[in-house]
DNA sequence: AGCCTTTGACCAGCG
DNA sequence: TCGCTGGTCAAAGGC
């Protein structure tokens, strides 16, 4: 009997797994509405300034940025890369076509490296991408559903990287409308038929659109589950309006408002019989921008985190009726398997990284996040993946491979992050635009090498960092450019 | 004083 | 229609 218990109790800590879709109590949490992009990239970068600063203007194109087909290659390099970015497509459509809303968060917690959310699993709305259990990313890829939704994308060449995730958006909006069409025949969508050419921001919908838009994000909490009597502090400010005790739970759910007059989000908050929030649950679009000062009131780190969105669902007022449904299916792909905190250096830090573990071939796939506590709005999300088949070659005399990119505050254009190719070699450098001048660049270098310039390119390398300097130093080495700055850093690399 | 939480009651959807 | 359940309201009290 105690035995019994014991077992019922095991089943109801956060991290334990089960099935979705009404039986799931996998310990989710969903992110407030704001951009997929921003959840995935902004904050804690992981990086600290470096001592030396260097001129460089490596990039005079913009559109170095990668291009979505490109991200798209890269994704398929690897499977599990590929289900991120099915995820990440996805998600960044989504939120495209709903939404360009704020953020949350606030600044950068240096705690974040203790506190990173270390997993996540990546899940899709129903009626977007579903990917059954046991079928591997790298199925997904082959079939013809997916690139059917990809195709626009990948016929595309020479659009923006946006219009593609536009028309993604589309192909998933068209999908999820003809889903919720085919429960609800009496009801249409025109607003959604008509992104199909063109998805409307969150911005340009009227304000009745946005009224009956709904959307919630869903994430996964793997660790620092959220102790305090508070759920995540997500950089709004709620009310507690109510709290019931729900079937199937030890715990009360509560029910918080947004205290932002006329702002009609809510969340819910749900607890393990430990008190550990186990999901949040949001619903609504916030009207406004998240509260500047919004007192910081994380002690202990447990406040602003945020783990990276795993799933988006969108649901219509005029749906009401299977509202509850689709507010509390969860589809997700792959197993129903849940990750353990990782350490590993790539998956930390700062950007959206994945890792390819075969023991989790069907788990979706692991992308992390920083603590967000950067608050912007996302006009352009952007995707993050590894990739694993670009060799930067910025030519400072080391050979890198771009693993990411994103937006960061006060940024229009992302930066990129690199690390040395060299086997064994942690040295990253990350090189973002200035937001000054887009012509200049930034370019931080993290570690040290621990060999040579490859003997190929010892000719030709002109920015070389010294891996011994500690001082900080701006040089100019074009008159005509403007003044991009190389940082140099010296850390342990952990 | 203002804002928040608590908590019992009420309401609505659903089977 | 009734009971169950989840969601919300609103008064009371605390900080």
């Amino acid at each position: 009997m105690a035995e019994k218990e014991e077992q019922e109790q095991q089943q109801k800590q956060p991290l334990s797994l089960k099935s979705s879709a009404g039986a799931s109590s996998r310990p989710t949490i969903s992110l407030p509405p704001r951009p997929f992009g921003e959840m995935f990239f902004s904050g804690g970068v992981g990086f600290s300034p470096g001592p030396m600063t260097l001129v460089s203007n490596l990039f005079s194109d913009p559109d170095e940025l990668k291009t979505f087909s490109q991200l798209l290659a890269g994704a398929m390099a690897s499977p599990a890369a590929a289900a991120v970015a099915a995820a990440a497509v996805v998600a960044t459509a989504h939120q495209t076509s709903v939404s360009s809303a704020v953020g949350s968060g606030g600044d950068v917690d240096p705690r974040f490296k203790q506190n990173r959310p270390t997993g996540l699993m990546i899940t899709q709305p129903p009626g977007m991408f579903t990917v059954p259990p046991g079928l591997s990313p790298a199925t997904l890829l082959d079939s013809p559903s997916f690139f059917g939704l990809f195709s626009p994308v990948q016929g595309s060449f020479g659009m923006t990287h946006q219009q593609a995730l536009a028309q993604v958006t589309a192909q998933a909006v068209h999908s999820n409308s003809v889903q919720s069409q085919s429960e609800d025949p009496s009801s249409t969508q025109p607003e959604q038929q008509t992104s199909l050419t063109e998805p409307p921001s969150f911005q340009d919908l009227s304000q009745a659109q946005r009224d009956t838009m709904e959307v919630s994000v869903y994430e996964h909490r793997l660790s620092q589950p959220q102790t305090a009597d508070k759920p995540a502090d997500d950089g709004y400010n709620w009310r507690k309006y109510g709290q019931k005790q729900v079937k199937g739970s030890d715990f009360p759910r509560s029910y918080y408002k947004c205290t932002h007059p006329a702002c009609p989000v809510k969340k819910k908050v749900e607890r393990s019989r430990d008190g550990q929030v186990t999901e949040i649950i949001y619903k609504g679009q916030h009207s406004h921008e998240p509260p500047q000062n919004k007192t910081k009131r994380d002690n202990n780190g447990s406040s602003r985190s945020s783990d990276v969105a795993t799933q988006f669902q969108t649901s219509n007022s005029g749906h009401n009726k299977n509202k509850r449904d689709q507010e509390t299916s969860q589809v997700t792909t792959g197993t129903e398997q849940m990750c353990e905190a990782s350490d590993s250096e790539e998956v930390g830090n700062a950007e959206t990284s994945v890792e390819p573990d075969p023991k989790r071939r069907n788990m979706e796939v692991r992308v992390t996040e920083p603590v967000t506590s950067t608050q912007r709005t996302v006009t352009e999300p952007r995707i993050i993946v590894q990739t694993t088949s670009e060799v930067d070659l910025l030519d400072d005399g080391f050979r890198w491979r771009k693993y990411g990119q994103k937006v960061v505050k006060g940024n229009l254009y992302p930066r990129s992050y690199y690390k040395c190719t060299t086997q064994g070699c942690g040295v990253r450098k990350h090189v973002e635009r200035a937001a000054s001048d887009p012509k200049a660049v930034v370019t931080t270098y993290e570690g040290k090498h621990n060999h040579d310039v490859p003997a190929s390119r010892n000719s030709s390398h002109q920015l070389r960092p010294n891996n011994n300097l500690h001082n900080t130093s701006t040089v100019n080495l074009n008159q005509e450019q403007p003044v991009a700055r190389l940082r140099l850093k010296e850390e342990k690399i952990t």
